[in-house]
DNA sequence: TAGGATAAGTGGTATATACCAATTATACAT
DNA sequence: ATGTATAATTGGTATATACCACTTATCCTA
C-alpha cells in the first residue's frame, strides 16, 4: 500500500468514492504517485479505505476519464503521463507543457479595476450598470511573455475580491474554493490577428506580429456565465496546442 | 417507454450497458428522443430490457459524460441541448453549428493519391519509404469552403482504401467500422497565417486573407498515430469555435 | 533448460439490494 | 382555493457478490 495514505472519513457529507478521488489525486499531484507507478490493486485499496471495490473502481475511474490514470486489465493502473492526455483549457496546457520543460510559468497582474463597460457586460449577460472586475494579466514564460488577457467578472458574484487574492493563487482557484464555484464548461473563439503596437509592446514585442485573438467564457454548473476573457496569444515564440479526447460516439 | 424500443441481446460479445448506450445514442441521433424529451426511468429502463438498474445508471452515465443527456437528481434524465456541450473537434463542432442553422454541410474530395513523402512519413512515425494515402478535401457550407484540408495515412493501416468509400461516408466511420480503428484522442496546433494565394483560390477567395493553420494527429488507444492532416480555415465568414469541459481537479 | 500448463492476480461487467437526497404528485385540512 | 403534510418517484451512493478476460508468476514436465 501507498505509504502512509490517509483515510477517508465515513462521516463526511462528501461521499466515498469523491473522497478517494481527491486523495489519489493529491497524491499524484503531489509527486508520491510519479508517472508510470501502479497503483494498489482496487481490491488492496478496498480492503485498506474499508470500502467496496466498486467504489474504489468508481473513483478511479473518474481520473482514468480525465486522463491522470491508466489501466491495463490484468496488470494493473497506473500514472499516466505528467502532461495530461486530455488538456484543451490552452494555459493549462501551456503552463503544463513549460513545467514539463522546466521552464518557470508565472502571471503578472497588470491592473485590477472595477468598471462599469456596456460591452463586458452584455458578454457577462449581465445588466449593463452591473460593475464589473476588469483584470489585465500577462502570462510569462522564463521571462517571455506569451499572453496579454483581459478578464472580465461581474462583482456580484464575487464579492469583495482583492488585488492581494490574485496575487497568491490563481482566479480559478480563488473561484472554486473562496467563492465555492463550480466550473463546468468552458467556450472558446479563436481568431488569426495582427497583434497591434500597443499590446504587442506590452509583451515586449517591438514589431508588428500575427498572432492568435481568444476569447473565452466560463459556465457554472447551472450555466451561467462566470467569467469572460479575452486574450491575445503571440505565435512567434510558441504554439498554441490542443489535446482532446475523441468521444467514439460521433462521426465527422 | 419509448415506443417499439430495440431489445438488447444478452449473447452478444458486447456489454450491456455499452449495448445501451448505443441504442440510446441512436434514438438520440434519429430524432426519436428530441431536446429536452425525458429518458424513461432508470428503473423502468432496467425493467424493460431485464438489466439492472446499475447497467442502465453506466450506459447513461457515458451519455452524461458525453453531453448527450442531462440528470436532474429527483426529477429525470432528460436529452441535452442538440449542440452538444462538450465538442472540441473543430470541424464536429463546425458541422453541428451548421446542421443547427438548417445549412448544408459537405466534403469534396479533391485529391486521392497514393505518395511517398518523407515529411508526412515523418509526421505519421512511419518509415520513409512507406507509402502513404494522401486525401485533399474541401469542406463546404451552403456552397462556401471554409476549409482546405490535407490527410495523410499509413497504407499500411488501411490497406485497399478506394476513393469511392470516401465520397459515401466519413473517413472517421471508415476507420472504425472497416478498419475496427479505436479512435482515442487527438491533438492539434493552431496557428496564424496568412493563406497563400493558391490555397485561398481553391476556396474561391481572390484576395490574401488572414486564416488558421491547424496541424492535427489522431491516436488509437495503443498511441499510435493513424492519422495527419493539416488544414487551412478561412476567418473572413466563419469562426473557429471550442467548447470543452472543466475538469474540476485542474487549477490554472 | 525450455516450453507449456496451471494458478494467482488484475481489471471488467453484471446483479440484487439498501438506503439517501431531491423533486414531484397526491391527499388532506383549513 | 390554498397551503401543507405525506407519499411516490427519481437519481445518487454504497455494499457484497459473482463470474469473465487478460496478464503475470509459478510450477511441472519433457
Amino acid at each position: 500500500m501507498i505509504k502512509k495514505m490517509k483515510k477517508i472519513s465515513k462521516n463526511s457529507p462528501l461521499p466515498l468514492y469523491y473522497q478517494l478521488k481527491e486523495l489519489l489525486f493529491e497524491l499524484i499531484k503531489e509527486g508520491r504517485l510519479k508517472t508510470g507507478d501502479r497503483l494498489p490493486a482496487a481490491r488492496k485499496l478496498a480492503e485498506y479505505q474499508d470500502v467496496s471495490r466498486m467504489t474504489v473502481k468508481k473513483a478511479v475511474d473518474e481520473l482514468v476519464n480525465n486522463g491522470y490514470l491508466v489501466r491495463k486489465q490484468g496488470s494493473g493502473t497506473f500514472v499516466a503521463e505528467l502532461n495530461k492526455e486530455y488538456e484543451i483549457s490552452p494555459i493549462a496546457s501551456f503552463s503544463e507543457e513549460m513545467k514539463k520543460k522546466g521552464l518557470s510559468f508565472k502571471t503578472e497582474l497588470i491592473k485590477f479595476d472595477i468598471i462599469n463597460d456596456k460591452n463586458a457586460a452584455e458578454k457577462l449577460n449581465i445588466e449593463a450598470e452591473d460593475r464589473i472586475y476588469h483584470l489585465q494579466r500577462l502570462r510569462i514564460i522564463d521571462d517571455l511573455p506569451f499572453l496579454l488577457e483581459n478578464t472580465y467578472l461581474p462583482i456580484k458574484d464575487f464579492p469583495s475580491l482583492e488585488k492581494e487574492n490574485l496575487q497568491e493563487s490563481s482566479l480559478f482557484k480563488i473561484m472554486k474554493e473562496r467563492y465555492g464555484c463550480i466550473l463546468s464548461r468552458a467556450e472558446a473563439e479563436i481568431e488569426p490577428v495582427i497583434i497591434n503596437k500597443d499590446t504587442a509592446e506590452k509583451m515586449g514585442i517591438k514589431k508588428q506580429v500575427l498572432g492568435l485573438y481568444l476569447e473565452q467564457f466560463t459556465y457554472s454548473s447551472d450555466n451561467k456565465i462566470l467569467e469572460y476573457t479575452s486574450a491575445y496569444y503571440r505565435n512567434d515564440s510558441y504554439k498554441f496546442k490542443l489535446k482532446f479526447k475523441l468521444n467514439n460516439l460521433e462521426e465527422v
